[in-house]
RNA sequence: GGGAGAUUUCCCGAGUGGCCAAAGGGGGCAGACUGUAAAUCUGUUGUCUUCGACUUCGGUGGUUCGAAUCCACCAUCUCCCA
């Protein structure tokens, strides 16, 4: 089966501007194509995790793929689908981002020996002429087909400044830099970016008059439309200082019934017949299918050992001894005790589990805690040092675990 | 440049001098039911030394015994005219 064909089987493509061409080329010839990423933050999340894997799967079938870091045009911020503008980042900050995102892009991608390619755009579009920039590239957009993009829609209600308006049009002059430099023939991005790509693969046929495609990824969606990788608490980042391993393999423990099968497809290289006899399972047997969904994610962004680690730490909590190591925790020492002991709602909020002493209260009096299997009701229960040494196996509410020693 | 209006707790959104830590909904958290799922029902949702106190309603000052509510100035946004 081609590439092209695979990627089509997992539900991962969304839109191609030319299917024909594009199925051809990926299927039967090698190319080199490119996938932006705007350094927004100090890790890749979920959401970038998808494009990732696309660039993976190509990779493995032998096209070289261009990692393209946003260090000029996060400097404006993508407008396409957001309400607000974004707040704009310091040039410090962001190149401290991309060089987070470009550590992290080796995990997943062999850049050895020319077999993947990482560039800046920050490069071509940090010393651009005003001037001559209007006059290569600004005469080929118009203003009115911008306004009428679906991306701007919301915007265009709130108000839309000239300043992000032009983010198309960077975008698209991304792409006619790296065909002329690198040859690239394809962009991909995720199903949002589908105007900024459109608009990039005109500009470069228009211009050099040089055949390239456009091609864009299904967005991982919960089941009632909103994106997946996102929590209370924000994003599920692939830094594993930010999101623990355990942490992300719970994430995907536990996601909907519904959301399985589609992120097996998505997010792992688990082959595409074995998936097929996932989607069978019924009733609680889709559990299974969670657990080797979570394991292989895990394995994927954190490597095998961390994926075992977390399995196990899993297994153990929620089924056996409670006694793992890997599950998160916080050690205690002498100084944070108070006469030899600590109270139940300071130790809540010591461990995170509660974000202030208020809300510790509140879990304990409707009777969300429990310690070694023991629920507490009593706000004024205090854990003693012996306890402490033996160390203690915090549980809030069904699932959250959090183990407590010294 | 001129005129009209807006800014409320995580979000939406009520509140127009004391009964306001602030209605209602969403979301979150917890309890029940379950499969570490969904749906449903219940409770809860500013902080703290919790039968009480303290801080919050864009910012800064002011009026008042008392302000989210009134006044002045500033900031930001929306709309209408230029």
């Amino acid at each position: 089966m081609g590439v092209y064909d695979e990627l089509r089987a997992r539900g991962m493509i969304a839109q191609t501007t030319h299917e024909e061409e594009v199925k051809d080329l990926l299927n039967n010839k090698k190319c080199t194509f490119y996938i932006g990423f705007d350094p927004t933050a100090d890790s890749l999340h979920v959401g970038h995790f998808v494009t990732v894997m696309t660039m993976s799967h190509l990779q493995r079938a032998g096209h070289t793929p261009i990692a393209l870091f946003g260090g000029g045009t996060g400097k404006i911020g993508d407008p396409s689908g957001k309400t607000d503008m974004r707040k704009m980042m310091t040039e410090e900050t962001i190149d401290y981002n991309v060089s987070c995102f470009v550590k992290q892009m080796s995990r997943f991608i062999d850049f050895s020996e020319g077999k993947a390619i990482m560039a800046n755009n920050k490069d071509w579009l940090d010393n651009l002429n005003y001037i001559d920039f209007l006059r290569e590239i600004g005469v080929h957009f118009s203003v009115n087909k911008m306004l009428a993009a679906e991306c701007y829609k919301q915007r265009l209600e709130r108000g839309l400044s000239f300043f992000e308006l032009n983010y198309m049009i960077m975008q698209s002059y991304d792409f006619l830099m790296l065909s002329r430099k690198y040859g690239c023939t394809l962009q991909l991005g995720g199903n949002d970016q589908w105007s900024n790509i459109i608009s990039g693969v005109e500009l470069c046929r228009r211009i050099d008059k040089k055949d390239v495609y456009g091609l864009t990824l299904s967005l991982l969606l919960t089941p009632d439309g909103r994106k997946m990788g996102k929590t209370e608490k924000g994003a599920v980042w692939l830094d594993p200082d930010k999101t623990s391993p355990y942490d992300f393999y719970q994430y995907w423990r536990n996601v909907d019934d519904a959301s399985v099968i589609n992120s097996m497809n998505m997010l792992t290289f688990v082959p595409l017949e074995e998936i097929a006899e996932y989607s069978k399972l019924e009733g609680s047997d889709i559990n299974r299918a969670k657990e080797r969904l979570a394991y292989e994610v895990t394995k994927q962004v954190h490597g095998e050992e961390e994926a075992k680690k977390a399995e196990s730490a899993a297994k153990s909590a929620f089924f056996g001894s409670q006694d793992s190591d890997d599950i998160p925790g916080t050690v205690l020492d002498s100084g944070e005790l108070t006469d030899g002991g600590i109270n139940i709602l300071d130790l809540l909020v010591k461990t995170g589990l509660a974000p202030s002493k208020s809300e510790a209260r509140r879990l304990v009096t409707q009777g969300g805690i429990s310690a070694d299997g023991e629920k507490i009701s009593d706000i004024g229960f205090v854990f003693n040092e012996d306890s402490l040494k033996k160390s203690i196996m915090l549980k809030k509410g069904k699932k959250v675990y959090h183990k407590v020693g010294m």
